[in-house]
DNA sequence: CCAAAAGTGTTTGCTCTACACCCATGG
DNA sequence: CCATGGGTGTAGAGCAAACACTTTTGG
């Protein structure tokens, strides 16, 4: 292998898609652009990585630069790399995906580089720039199946929730109806969750509250094409 | 987004965990460095990406330049990037796996570049430079999973195969016997394979032959955590 | 006719799915 | 006492796993 410095860069970033359950909708996050290229369209947050800096802490940098949000699930998605993805050169993307609680404490309006950040409905989602759609629809399909095989969904939840309130979670993001006897069967089962001694209380009947036991075996064993 | 031309750029490269199956055995197909850092150790194949090239292109190339081989399939595994990952200066690293059939026509004795490359079975690995061990390891999680769950195994088989080659195949890579009769059924049942006029003989009776229908959908619907 | 590998079905247990009513609380 | 959401069990169907003998060829 040659030394590296005879060759020609290119830059390196890291684009996030954060995701969030808002208001019944599986919600990304997205930033409008104010410069071109791309002007007025909305982008993923992101940004060039430094240095002396490991991948994922760039791409955990950048989200809390654009939103203050520190918690959360992220994982490496996709690299992204075709030569013209970008008009103002060669860019390469390493695009990471987040889970963030529902009752995260940030609004897109607060906030210095979020002043355009929103949230949007993955299914009402406006003109992106880039190759961004594309990065989207690809971390759409992660995160449903990442929810179906494993138990990431409780990054999307508080640190207590009611059993309803995990079902309506996954009936948002997995875009269907779940039966709710199944539901709990399976999830109790699966020794995932335990029972706190907390009641939410609210309209009927009170409903024990659960928290994710972190030392649950999260990844479940698939059935197998081939015996 | 601010402008590219300002940050230091890393360097880029793909690297290439091949893999196949010889002398009853999943082999990995490595080269041993001449030159510092890591002289005399082994490493994967791979090398910068050109600036004018798509990623996956880039791997192809470097895994043609190197061994000769164009056939078989690459799939993007993941990204590495931590800064002292290599001792020269930031080297950011795609990550790719290629599946290459047992009679590809290639000895890693001949070409060019290739002078000292050499399979390595995956339980009888040398040292090896960078973090090329942890790729490894990753990679080999990868292709045991998409075997089990997709219909990638072909890859690793010539165009027709008998029945029995192909459980075979299975059994070396995940490392398993597998129930003969059950195995006939799944992967017959799953449309699949189709049978060739052709027959293979040798001791015993002659095996019907079968190759893959690549209009097959490949992938199987695994078993979910929650209902 | 013997050795070697190919080929072929059935039974049993388990897991998934569908489905409807009673319970606890607040107003 | 009524409205609201919380919580619970069972029966039937479909799938997966275990298992042994017959067939075809070459020498």
């Amino acid at each position: 292998m040659p030394y590296t410095y005879e060759y020609p860069r290119p830059a390196v970033t890291a684009d996030i898609v954060v995701f969030t359950v808002r208001e019944h909708q599986l919600n990304v996050l997205l930033i409008q652009r104010r410069d071109p290229p791309f002007a007025g369209m909305w982008a993923l947050p992101g940004g060039f990585i430094n240095m002396d800096e490991p991948l994922e802490q760039a791409a955990q940098r950048e989200l809390e630069e654009e939103t203050g949000l520190k918690e959360g699930y992220l994982e490496q998605l996709y690299t992204y790399g075709t030569p013209d993805r970008d008009p103002r050169g060669r860019v390469i993307t390493i695009a990471y995906f987040a889970l963030i609680a529902a009752d995260a404490p940030f609004q897109p309006e607060g906030g210095s580089d979020a002043a355009r950040a929103a949230w949007h409905p993955i299914n009402h989602l406006p003109a992106l720039a880039f190759d961004h759609a594309e990065i989207i629809t690809y971390a759409i399909r992660r995160v449903r199946y990442k929810l179906e095989y494993s138990a990431v969904g409780f990054e999307l939840l508080p640190e207590e929730f009611t059993l309803t309130e995990l079902q309506t979670t996954y009936e948002i993001i997995l875009g269907e109806k779940l039966d709710k006897r199944n539901f709990r069967r399976r999830i109790l089962e699966a020794g995932i969750i335990e029972p706190t001694p907390h009641l939410r209380t609210g309209d009927g009947r009170p409903a024990r509250m659960y928290r994710y036991r972190d030392d649950a075996v999260a990844e479940v064993k698939a059935r197998r094409l081939f015996p």
